[in-house]
Formats: structure tokens, sequence, C-alpha cells
DNA sequence: CCATTATGCAACCAATTAGTTGCATGTCAA
DNA sequence: TTGACATGCAACTAATTGGTTGCATAATGG
């Protein structure tokens, strides 16, 4: 969970993820190109993308394949998203309790 | 956008997430409850997650009131998640043409 | 076999981060 | 007004990160 957060707080990364959605399957020196950063860079990212089981592996003789896994991002929806759809609700009804806190005569000052 | 994942990957303030998903409009030491680590450390957590606009704030006099606000969730969801849910069929095909490819003769020796 | 290509591993550095402590500021209640 | 409470701000430290370079290893093609 962590894992995949971090895995895709970061652009560079993200960016790694858009072109593997383009294309699959392609190597470490393919998703150099055009890359403002030295191959080892962009192969330590891939690392974290693995790690976090968002980017699945090949090897194919001495290439090694990349695919996106999006079952990581599925676990997320499931389990962070949809619960905090339902917060929309809840909170027009802990705003409603505020305005009605609010209402009462007890004057709101808020901070200059 | 980093903002909002960067926010989420830490366990830390996935739990203040929780803790306002179950209750809103708790102030800052409400929030320090039970957490171990300084007021300090928490009221900077809060502050990223205010930064990534995961929570809103009400200012009642000398109490700074803090609610959860999911829209940034469900931006991820529509930005980030729904195009990626489409990759499970992309997946498959690249995956088919993947092993059609491995089933010419041509040996795919894989990394001891 | 040899040269080339694709990748991995490790050391290193600058910059950021996560947490702390100390003090300042604003608000409430008596 | 005074004292207590809730928060903000700044400085500091230890640990982590994002990127680099250099070298090692494995597979391919002639």
């Amino acid at each position: 969970m962590t894992d995949v957060f971090h895995a895709l707080a970061d652009e560079s990364r993200r960016l790694l993820l858009d072109r593997l959605f383009e294309k699959g399957g392609q190597s470490l020196n393919d998703l150099c190109e055009g890359f403002p950063m030295s191959r080892q860079g962009v192969a330590k990212h891939l690392g974290i993308l693995e790690k976090a089981n968002l980017v699945s592996v090949h090897w194919q003789g001495r290439s090694k394949l990349h695919y996106l896994n999006p079952v990581p991002l599925g676990d997320i929806v499931h389990r962070w998203v949809g619960k905090f759809e339902d917060v929309r609700i809840a909170a027009l009804t802990d705003f409603k309790d505020q305005i009605e806190e609010d209402q009462k005569p007890k004057q709101e000052k808020r901070r200059a």
C-alpha cells in the first residue's frame, strides 16, 4: 500500500507507466529514450515500480521486457477510494451539524 | 497529483484520514491522541494532507477543526485508475502476443 | 572466441524529509 | 488582566532519497 502510493508520487514514474500503458513489453533502453536522466536513474525508478508491483517483467534473452500491471491500482480503489466516496454524504452532514453549531449565539471569530 | 500520492504514501497520514473518516471536525489535539509522536509531528502530517487538499479545515475560536475531503481521491480515480483499468484487456493481448512470440523457434532463456 | 549490447551492483553526493525542541501568538474563562 | 489552552513558526539533526559514475556480468552476432 505504502509502496504503491510512494511509487505513484513521482512524475517520472507516472510517465514511465504512461509509456508502458501506450506500449507494453519495452526494455530498459527503450524506456530510457527521451528521458532526461541516466540509464541507472531510469532503472531505479523502474525498480521502485516493480517493487510496488505496478510493473511486471519478462526476461527474453538479455532483454528485460516491462509490462504495466493494473492490479494494485484496483486494490487502491477498492480499499481506499470506494470507502472515502461514501464520506461525501457524511461530509455534508458534518457541515450541516457544523453550521447549526455556528448558528448558536456564540460568535465565531476567524483568525486574521 | 504528486501531492496527493505523496500524502497518501505514509501510514501515519492514512491513519489520520481514517480517524477523520470515522469522525469529522477533530482538532489537532484530538488527533494527537494515541499517536506515537509529538504534537508538531502530527501537525506537519496534517499540513501535508491539507496541502494535498485531502483535509479541509474550519477555524472555530482557537480550535482548528479538520475534515476529510474526498475530492482528490475521486480525481485520482478518474484520471488514473479508470485509465489503467482498460489496460487489463490490453495486457491480456500483450501477453498473448508475447506467448506467440515465444512459440517461435527461438529459445527463451531465463536468467539464473 | 571476440566485440557489442543490455542489464545489475555498489559507492558516492546533494538535497529533501521526518521528527524533535523551544518559543511566540492568539483565544477562552474567571 | 491573568493564566491556561490550542496552535504556529523556526532551527536543528538523523535518515532517506534521487541522481550520478564506474565496473561487473550475461547474452547475442559474426
